[in-house]
DNA sequence: CTCAATTCGGACCAAATTGGTCTTGATTGA
DNA sequence: TCAATCAAGACCAATTTGGTCCGAATTGAG
């Protein structure tokens, strides 16, 4: 599937409804109301999103969440990578050595740049572009996947 | 994560394996061999990337698989494909209508270009790259990702 | 014609992951 | 002081995933 869990998914319906009105703040409930997602899902949502610094929380009452950085400069893979960790498409892309064919195997530094382009891809994308109610606008994204200069250079060589 | 699965991290390896030498045809045995993978998973691996037609089998004794088509042409979309299915990073971007926030939701669309993009990164490598023994060249990639042309004329009258 | 090698197509199971709920405690404003 | 709210994490059920195994079909060789 290549597919990101629905705690994703949810994480960022609940986030677009967050950018659309950065400044106030909202309840867990609120959130739920506003997205119909499950209110005990969005309480466990926002508190991953607040440890990793994508939201601030107010606690007490009359308390909430509110965006902790401009819709503009939240991306995409920031929430992904929040709920679901590091973007890793292979195991062995991050941790060296844990691979039991890894000297058998040519294709490891590969999938490191296919991960970064992808990676790269969701970076490109705004918070502030996914909640623009219709796709109003185009997504521009270039990307250039290519080894470290230094292996270039060897190769050039 | 957004990691894809070990069955597709192995199918590629096996493909890498298969492609050093496109033209010699092996057995499940031999790939597990070459590639340090269990047998019965290579064989399992043989199985569905023959269903989808990346790979040919020749039955009976002196049987073994061998590429359908030339390394060149097969991507590794190709192969995460056909173990994960299709490229779907939520479940709104393929099935219509399946999603119980659909209507309160301005980010499906995004969505979906989020989606081709990552498609076309995936496809954009093929298994020759995958297979160079070192990343001896630059994997060049870019992608514009924009809505339908339609949706961005009603956007910009 | 017979036999051995090999793939094919499933069924099958155990383990890990995931989605989701609940409880308890800390914090804050009224 | 009280009610509302977030924080932290335990917890469970369900799905998914990785991996094994077996019988049937197919083919080449003797």
């Amino acid at each position: 599937m290549l597919k990101l869990g629905k705690l994703t998914d949810y994480a960022t319906v609940v986030m677009t409804a967050l950018a659309t009105e950065p400044d106030r703040q909202r309840c867990a409930q609120e959130l739920a109301d506003a997205t119909h997602v499950a209110a005990p899902t969005v309480s466990k949502l926002m508190k991953t999103l607040s440890k990793h610094g994508l939201v601030e929380s107010m606690r007490g009452a009359r308390g909430g969440y509110r965006l902790a950085r401009a819709p503009e400069r939240i991306s995409v893979a920031d929430i992904v990578a929040a709920i679901e960790g590091p973007i890793a498409l292979t195991e062995c892309a991050v941790h060296e050595g844990c691979c039991t064919i890894e000297s058998h195997c040519g294709a490891r530094s590969n999938w490191r740049l296919i991960n970064n382009a992808i990676n790269a891809a969701l970076a490109s994308v705004s918070l502030a572009q996914m909640a623009a109610p219709l796709t109003t606008q185009a997504i521009h994204f270039e990307s250039t996947i290519q080894a470290p200069r230094s292996l270039n250079r060897a190769a050039a060589s």
